[in-house]
DNA sequence: AGCCTTTGACCAGCG
DNA sequence: TCGCTGGTCAAAGGC
């Protein structure tokens, strides 16, 4: 019915998005001279500080200057470090697009107001996207005392939050809840199988073509629904390393997505394997995305997880550079202001 | 056996 | 018409 060149129609939801302070160039952020690679809490604090400020700022105030400034997008990263935009264009198609760090322009990190943070914290998904910090303490560790802020943040938003969630349920559902799936591709911890399996959107599909593009090293695969009938293609460009560049859709699904745990269905599902009992940060990460997605930033919540997603994505920004000593020190103290900042917010209630 | 990926060939659109 | 390019087909082989 709804073929691509007709196209499915398939609207972006519209999310607000959050601003942060005008900041000084990333890249400056990774060239402080010495030739190391800032650890992200100092990328946190420098990401945040007007560049006439030499005073460290609060975190609450970080916080708030997260809150008040709009038309900010923070980074979405994808599992294999890729940092994608997920978003849709013209004629239905949504696509993921690769980020450059001096713009970071992605997908909204966004939590579910029934989503605890805590919960958020303790979910492997939560856990595969933030690994052991190299410094003793886990950033989930670290990070549980901002969480605990908003858990309180949350109880205080609920009104507002839940007002203003509403078309998020299941209008959106046809289109958000493929929208993350070209994050969810991890090549670390599925080096083999995964490495041509672009995403795990609930849907299967099996590769039908490969193309290198020209000019370019990216090739590009393409991927039908195996679904009988099913219409829907995607287009998947990744560079020569493995990593997922873009992802195209044509079309819209016909059909209900596949049960993921039906065992012996006689379902031609190779990817269904990967969503298996033992969900891997994967599918968790999946289902996370595909929750923030559909969600709306909205509350104060959602800001603070916003800057956890921020963290996450300087973790693996870190995690990409050489950590010294020096930049694991201020990592510490920075993570001790957060807490610091965590018990002052919870005096002030 | 059935489904998958791979990959070269083929086709259509475009300049 | 020709060459280029993107998209698709289908045979072969693997799991």
């Amino acid at each position: 019915m709804a073929e691509q060149g007709t196209s499915s129609k398939l609207s972006a939801p519209t999310r607000p998005t959050i601003a942060l302070p005008p900041t000084p160039a990333m890249d400056s952020l990774f060239s402080d001279g010495s030739g190391l690679s800032p650890g992200p809490m100092t990328l946190v604090s420098a990401f945040f500080s007007n560049q006439d400020s030499t005073e460290n700022r609060p975190f609450s105030q970080l916080l708030a200057g997260a809150m008040a400034s709009p038309g900010y997008r923070l980074p979405y990263s994808s599992m294999d470090g890729s940092l994608m935009d997920v978003c849709f264009n013209d004629g239905g198609e949504k696509r993921s697009e690769p980020l450059n760090f001096s713009v970071p322009n992605s997908a909204l990190f966004t939590v579910p107001p029934r989503l605890s943070p805590s919960g958020l914290l303790n979910s492997p998904a939560f856990y595969c996207l933030s690994p052991q910090s190299p410094f003793g303490i886990s950033h989930q560790q670290a990070l549980a005392q901002v969480t605990a802020q908003a858990a309180i943040a949350q109880s205080l938003n609920h009104e507002e939050t839940s007002s203003q969630m509403a078309p998020s349920a299941s209008g959106l559902q046809s289109s958000t809840m493929e929208y993350a799936e070209a994050s969810q591709f991890d090549g670390k911890n599925q080096p083999s199988v995964a490495v041509d399996k672009p995403a795990e959107d609930g849907y299967n599909w099996r590769k039908y073509g490969q193309k290198p593009i020209k000019g370019c090293e990216y090739s590009r695969s393409y991927y039908k629904c195996t679904h009988l009938k099913c219409p829907v293609k995607k287009k998947v460009e990744r560079s020569t390393d493995g990593l997922i560049t873009e992802i195209l859709y044509k079309g819209a699904h016909n059909h209900e997505k596949p049960q993921p745990n039906k065992q012996g269905t006689g379902s031609s599902d190779g990817n269904a394997n990967s969503q298996a009992p033992e969900l891997g940060c994967q599918g968790l990460t999946g289902n996370l995305n595909k929750l923030n997605a559909a969600v709306p930033v909205c509350s104060n919540l959602g800001k603070i997880m916003n800057l956890l997603k921020l963290q996450n994505y300087l973790d693996q920004v870190r995690m990409r550079n050489t950590v010294t000593k020096r930049v694991e020190t201020k990592e510490i103290i920075m993570m001790n202001r957060i807490r610091k900042e965590g018990m002052l917010l919870r005096k002030l209630r």
